[in-house]
Parts: C-alpha cells; sequence; structure tokens
DNA sequence: ATATCTATGTGTCATAATGACACAATAATA
DNA sequence: TATTATTGTGTCATTATGACACATAGATAT
C-alpha cells in the first residue's frame, strides 16, 4: 500500500521539469565541514540501494551554472552566501551508466517517460564548499534520498558512481589552495582559538604542525585580530580568541598569501 | 554561384552530427604560444561577421571531455601530447544569446532543422594550451571560420561571445600557476637559454624581474640541465642553452615548487 | 592550601631564502 | 684594439623558516 501511494506520488511530483534543465548536466557540491577536529563531508543516503551521493542537482535552463549550486548548498543546508567554488568538471564517457539511470527510474517509480533524461550521459560540475558545521542545522535529504549525514573523509561510506573520485579532487583542490590561500573564514565559527584553527590545518594537510611556527606564520599573514576574549572552561590555560579581520582576509584570498615573485 | 555551392554544400557536410553529440555543451581551447617575447593566442575569424573565436568544438558522447578538447586542439595546430589543461566551466545564461544561433544557421546556410541546436543554451569547458610557436606549422581553420591566426594577448581582436573573458580567466590561470609550478616546457624550443626563460616569465607576469635573482631560484629548483652549448650567432657573450630535467620537471609540476608547511 | 599536570603564550638561535647590487667575461662592431 | 651590450657569477643585508626552551595559567589531586 505505501508503495502503491509512494509511487503514485512519484510520478506526479517530480522535484523538476526536464524539459526546463540542462540536459546532460547536473552540478555536484563537496560540502566540508569541520567538526570535533575531523574534516566532514556532507552525504546523501539513496532511498533504495546501500549507496550514498553528493547533494547534487540539475541546472535550470535559466540558471546561472553557480547559481545552481548555491541553490543545492541552500536547499540541502539552509545556508546561504557560503564560500563556494567551482572546481572541476567530470566528463568521464563512464561516469554515466545506463544501468544506473534505469535502477533509478525503476526503484522511484518514474514515468517510463523519464527514463530518456536519467539514460543521457551526464557531465557534472564540481563544486565545493566549506560550512560551518554547528550552523547546519538539519541537513536536508533531496527527491531521490532519504538521509543526509556527516561522515569524516577518513571513513566515507560506498558512494555513487565517481562521486568518491570527486571528493578526492575537492579534496586536493582544498589541499593545495591551503598552502596559497587563506583558509577558516568559513568552516570556523566566528571566534576560535589559534589551537582550533591549527587543528583545522593539520586536518587538511593530514600533518602535525609546530604549534609555535604555526601560529607565527598565522600572525605574519596579517588577516587574524586578537578579540581580546578567551575560551573559558577548559580544561588548561585559557586560550585567546582570534576573529578574521574580513577586509585582509578577502584581500589574502584575491592575491595569495605570498607572491614569490 | 559560389554562394550556392557553399549552400548546398554546407547542408550536406556538416561536420558534425549533432544526434551524436552531447546536447549544449562545447569545449573552448585558450591555445597560448610564445614568439618574440611575446605571448600570442590562436583565434579563428568566423566566415562572416568581423569577429573571432577561441577554437573549440562540441564533444561526441561516446567522448570524454578531455578527449574533445585534445581533439580541437589537434584538428587546429597538428600537435599532439601538449600540455593541455581544464580550468573553468562557463555556465552564465547569456553567454549563449539566440541572436548569435540565428546568425550562425543564416550565414551558414544550414539546415533549418539545425537552428534548434545552435540555439540550445551553451556550456563550455573552459581548457587552456601551452605550445611551442614554431611547431604549429599551419595553423587550420574550422568549419566556421576562413583563417587561423596567432593574437599577442595585449592586442586581440573583437571575440565572440565571452571568449575575451574566458582569455582573461585562462591568463589569470597560468599566472598563478606559474607561481607554485614549473611552466616553459611546452612553451619553449627544447634547448633555451636562460634570457629568454626569463623573458616568458616577464610576459607572463607583465613584469621585470632581476637577472641574477631569477636565474638562482629557477636553478634552485633543479628543473634545468645545462647542456653545455651555446647559443652562437648573438649579437653578444653567448648565452648556455638549457633543457628541461623531465623527471624533475614532472614532479614539480605534481608537487609544485616549494611547499609553504 | 599546595603541588602537579598539561595546554597555552612567548622568545631564541641557526639556517635558508630573498632582494638589491657590483664586477668580470665575451662576442660583435667600430 | 677599444667599445658596447649582454651574459655569468658573487656578495651582503634582510627576512623567513625550522627546531627548540621556558614561562604562564587553569583544573585536578593530595
Amino acid at each position: 500500500m505505501l508503495l502503491c501511494i509512494f509511487t503514485a506520488n512519484a510520478c506526479m511530483d517530480l522535484p523538476f521539469d526536464p524539459d526546463q534543465c540542462q540536459p546532460g548536466l547536473s552540478v555536484d557540491c563537496v560540502i566540508f565541514g569541520f567538526h570535533e577536529n575531523d574534516l566532514k563531508v556532507l552525504l546523501l543516503k539513496l532511498l533504495q540501494g546501500n549507496e550514498w551521493a553528493l547533494p547534487g542537482g540539475f541546472v535550470f535552463l535559466d540558471e546561472n551554472l553557480d547559481r545552481a549550486a548555491i541553490r543545492v548548498l541552500h536547499e540541502r543546508t539552509g545556508l546561504e552566501k557560503i564560500f563556494l567554488q567551482q572546481f572541476h568538471a567530470f566528463g568521464q564517457v563512464e561516469r554515466s551508466p545506463v544501468t544506473h539511470a534505469a535502477r533509478l527510474v525503476q526503484e522511484h517509480s518514474l514515468h517510463p517517460g523519464l527514463q530518456s533524461w536519467f539514460e543521457q550521459r551526464f557531465i557534472t560540475i564540481g563544486y565545493y564548499a566549506l560550512v560551518e558545521y554547528s550552523q547546519v542545522e538539519k541537513p536536508q535529504p533531496d527527491y531521490f534520498s532519504e538521509t543526509c549525514a556527516w561522515f569524516p573523509v577518513r571513513g566515507l561510506p560506498h558512494l555513487m558512481l565517481d562521486h568518491q573520485a570527486i571528493i578526492e579532487r575537492a579534496l586536493q583542490t582544498v589541499r593545495f589552495q591551503l598552502k596559497y590561500q587563506p583558509i577558516g573564514l568559513n568552516l570556523l565559527p566566528e571566534k576560535f582559538t589559534m589551537p582550533e584553527l591549527q587543528a583545522l590545518y593539520e586536518t587538511l594537510l593530514d600533518q602535525k604542525l609546530d604549534r609555535r611556527n604555526f601560529q607565527r606564520k598565522m600572525l605574519s599573514y596579517d588577516v587574524l585580530i586578537r578579540t581580546g576574549e578567551f575560551r573559558q572552561g577548559g580544561a588548561h590555560k585559557a586560550p585567546v580568541l582570534y576573529a578574521f579581520d574580513p577586509v585582509n582576509y578577502e584581500q589574502a584570498l584575491r592575491n595569495g598569501f605570498r607572491s614569490v615573485w
């Protein structure tokens, strides 16, 4: 009975009109969050099967590419004005096997007319987002998924299609940018301690850093402001709370930390 | 008369079958060359109108995205095994106005059935290539263009659609990568002098560099080999000829020149 | 109360990288 | 043979980096 209701519903209330979408094109978002000294990625569990997937969606014909990514991010996390950056277009032929499409149509009891839509070859544009974990109140699954949850990047579940590779590449991009551009404004709360910032770097780089040299370097970049407050309640000496200087941070984002020439 | 022949021809011998191409998707290549101490870009002059365009093409349904870019590059330059890198997906709605499509169909006297193909909204994936100018014997125009020529990046003609912006972004990407990764292997001849290498850097950065510090830094990267030969025939002291060390160069490409951490 | 433990804040030193510059060597030309 | 312009190499002060030591302050144990 339940299945019947679902079936009827599914055939009628598709959350998008394929005729209004750019054919063969999708966007996928690798949404990174930082929690308990661990880098997490937001994933969706598909309704059927035991696979997880990146939050993604199609691009409306009258919608800019970036806008589509922003929409997906907003629909899943409720967040707006987030650091979101395109990092790669994935266009291997093998990445959209017909078998996958057929399963989708069957399992969702979609109108057979939609089969051709899902059987298309898809190119996907990868975006990565850096969000503040605690600000994502209740991640929302989409039409094709039942749950939405954070996973540590070092312990990902089985992923749909080439989504594992997409995450790898996003991580690689973040790691590279970390070396030359500031990071943290979108991953950390407004006020944070130097050890917390260092933990973020160590997690992303997967490498221990010297506490004292790290602080010296970060301060030399001139993007941090000492708030004058301290994080109380810890088991030890109360560390200084810092905040990012928005102007200098933006400037460092544009120009990079230090030109070699 | 000529028009008639052309018309008939055009309707029959389209160089691609739209049904075999990924809809609404193209690749565009920003092909950089270095000649007479100037950075050049390879452009195509459209058959009608006074506009120029980047070499580009459509993506066959059974063709990987990267492969399509390689094909375009090969068709225009005859070159293979070239440094070619995807750098951005351009997906603004306004970038493919219908007026442009209509003009294309009309001017090429294409079969009206093709009008819908060209009226689609297109997303294009931008690639940039670094090629050795002298190795491009005779650049070949494509089906929609009459000539193919190099232009200095500081003196570009009027360009189709958003191709100006695409070049800007490619240039920006190259400039950024220049700071952290080796460059030159694909832009310079096999053997080159230090002043020639410096000229490449100065052109790309649009900035004068100190001769002595430049040499010290380049040598410190350990990607250059002294061939032991000299460039003879110049008006002055014969400069040493260098070549790139393929192994170290590749490694530097992967890892970047110098990790900050 | 006092000692202890541990994370945090700050400083020092040797080494390496960088920026600014000077002088010697050499090939063509006058 | 002198001149000129370009290339090759070196020096020095300044700055950045890596490795490390010690002082400080909250919480807990005695």
